[in-house]
DNA sequence: TTAACATATAAAAAAATTGTTATATAATAC
DNA sequence: GTATTATATAACAATTTTTTTATATGTTAA
């Protein structure tokens, strides 16, 4: 119960949302094309990421100076990402 | 989106998760069962049920002296009540 | 019609979350 | 080596959410 709480939470913001969205279509970015591309600061994105990684919705890797994002596939979420598709992103 | 983050909200605490397993679980209920037997107190049981509410996740009836809550189905929650029926209840 | 029951709501304290600012680390480029 | 780029983190104020307490409303029972 403690990770759908978890889950649930990582989800509860239009931001988070957001970032979760440009992961799901772009499929591998970094923290400042995340940062760039949606206009948030750069450790405001640096934090968003890392709630979504805490939650288990994203994982990351090094590739030299740049840490790269992806969506790690989740049932509980998946509902959620579809929906996401329709959202405008800039 | 908000609507999005509407649900996730709703879900994103333990408390509101049990309340919501327990309506699954028994279809239909009062506040006073759920209060009752989820421990909690009334008015804030209350608060809980009106804030699935006020997210779409729950509907209501009056009869008689008692308010009557159920789920409203939602392809967005459906996994998060799969998983919640594993959990114990009281 | 008074009492008891079921529910709803409002105010306020307590706790958690959010967003900013400043700063640190680490890799690459010059 | 020094500068630049990409990222991470910590501290803090601001905001939101949670929980409690007190009280109000409406329904049934005696």
């Amino acid at each position: 119960m403690d990770r759908l709480v978890k889950i649930a939470k990582a989800l509860a913001d239009q931001n988070r949302l957001k970032v979760l969205a440009f992961i799901d279509r772009y499929k591998e970015v970094c923290v400042c094309e995340v940062s760039d591309s949606l206009g948030f600061s750069q450790p405001l994105t640096s934090k968003y990421l890392r709630q979504l990684k805490e939650a288990g919705l994203i994982t990351s890797r090094k590739e030299g100076k740049w840490s790269i994002f992806s969506i790690v596939p989740n049932p509980l979420v998946k509902p959620f990402l579809k929906e996401l598709r329709n959202v405008e992103l800039p």
